[in-house]
DNA sequence: ATTAGGAAAGGACATTTGTCCTTAGCGAAT
DNA sequence: ATTCGCTAAGGACAAATGTCCTTTCCTAAT
C-alpha cells in the first residue's frame, strides 16, 4: 500500500551524480499539502520521490476522491502520462514534506529509447502496479467493506504512515459514514 | 474493454518469421472454453494472441469471479508473472477459438534484456493497462451500477463481442440479480 | 470556568444490493 | 401436443450503504 522502490532510487541517484550539466535532473521540494501533479494538467517533469510520502488519487466528476496508492521513496510519477502522451490521470499530493528528483522530459525520453536498464526497472514497477491495482479492484468489488478495511488497517500498522479518516474512506471508495460504521463493528471505536 | 494491439502483433509476426530454429516461438490453438493460463499455476510460455477473444479474470476465495478485461489480437499474457516471478495472478480463458504465438520463457527473458523495441512495446501495453484498470476501479467504486453498466453496454455495442450475462456481472463485480435490475431500469428488459 | 463555533460522530430514514426461493420460459423426449 | 427437467428471471425480505440532520466533542476566546 505504501509503495517504495529502493533499486529505482539508487539508479536515479547514480544518474543524478553522474550528470555534467546539472539540468537534466534537479532536486525539488514540495511542502506538505502541495501537489506534485494535478489531474488533467500536463506534467512538465517526470519525478522520482527522494523522500516523503504522497498520495495518488483520482477526483471523479461527482467530486468524490479515490486513492489508488500511497507512494514513497523511489516511486516514479508522470511516466505513464509521458508514454501515453496524455495529461495527468490523477493528482499526486504531498502528505508530508517531499523532495523529488525532477527529470526533464527530453532527457527521460532519450533514456527510454536507449537505456535498457531503465526500461527493465520501469517494467518491474509497472508490473507491480498492475498486480496491486487489479487485485485490489477485484477484492474491493467482491468482498465486504469490513474485510477490505481490516486489510487496510493491517497494512497500515505494518508501516509508519498516519492515514486520516478521509483518506481511509477515499482509499476504500466509501463514505466517512460507512467507514465509521465499519470501524465500530471491528472494535476500533476510538 | 476489448483490448487489441496491432503493433505488438506485427512485431511478433516478424520475430516468428525470422527465427531459424522454429522452437522459440510456436503457434498454438485453444478451443473455446479452454484456459490459456490458470490462476495460481505457473505459466510455461508467454503467449501473444494471434486470433480470437479471451477473458482475463480473477477467481476470489469466495468463488466469485471478477473480469479484468477482454483480450484479443496482439495482447500478451503471462509476461507480468515472468517479470515478477510469480504464478499466474488470474486465469485467461478462450471465449472463442483462439490461436496464439507461444514464446519460450528463456527466449522471452533474453529479449527483455536485449531488445529495447520489445521493452518499449511492453511499456506501452503496461501503461495502457494501468490506466484502464485504475480508472475502472475508481469509477466502479464511486458511481452507481447503472452508470457503469451503461458504460459497458456502450463499449460492447461499439465492438463485435457477445458478452453473456454472467460475464457482464463478473465484469461489473455484481450479482446477476443486480445486473437484471439495472438492465430493466435502463430499459433493456429483454 | 464558561461559552461559542466548528468539526467529527452517530441516529434515522431511504436507497441499493445480495440472498433465497418461487415462478416463468424453453427445449428434449415421448 | 404434453410433460419433464433444467435454466433464467423476478419477488420478497434482509443486509449494507448513502444522505441528511442532530448531537457530541474539542478548541479557543473571554
Amino acid at each position: 500500500m505504501l509503495r517504495t522502490n529502493q533499486s529505482f532510487l539508487s539508479y536515479l541517484e547514480q544518474l543524478y551524480n553522474a550528470q555534467q550539466r546539472k539540468e537534466d535532473i534537479i532536486v525539488k521540494s514540495f511542502p506538505k499539502g502541495k501537489r506534485l501533479l494535478v489531474q488533467n494538467e500536463n506534467a512538465s517533469k517526470i519525478m522520482l520521490i527522494k523522500d516523503g510520502i504522497t498520495k495518488c488519487f483520482f477526483t471523479e466528476e461527482n467530486e468524490k476522491e479515490y486513492i489508488l496508492e500511497f507512494l514513497s521513496k523511489g516511486e516514479i510519477v508522470g511516466e505513464i502520462e509521458l508514454i501515453r502522451k496524455v495529461p495527468c490521470l490523477c493528482s499526486i499530493e504531498a502528505m508530508t514534506d517531499v523532495t523529488v528528483y525532477a527529470i526533464s522530459i527530453p532527457y527521460f525520453t532519450s533514456l527510454l529509447k536507449t537505456d535498457i536498464g531503465l526500461n527493465n526497472l520501469l517494467l518491474e514497477v509497472f508490473a507491480e502496479r498492475i498486480v496491486n491495482t487489479s487485485s485490489r479492484a477485484s477484492y474491493q468489488q467482491l468482498y465486504t467493506t469490513e474485510y477490505t478495511l481490516a486489510k487496510l488497517l493491517e497494512l497500515q500498522s505494518k508501516q509508519e504512515i498516519e492515514i486520516s479518516r478521509e483518506d481511509k474512506a477515499a482509499y476504500l471508495g466509501i463514505t466517512i459514514r460507512s467507514l465509521n460504521r465499519a470501524l465500530k463493528s471491528l472494535g476500533h471505536s476510538k
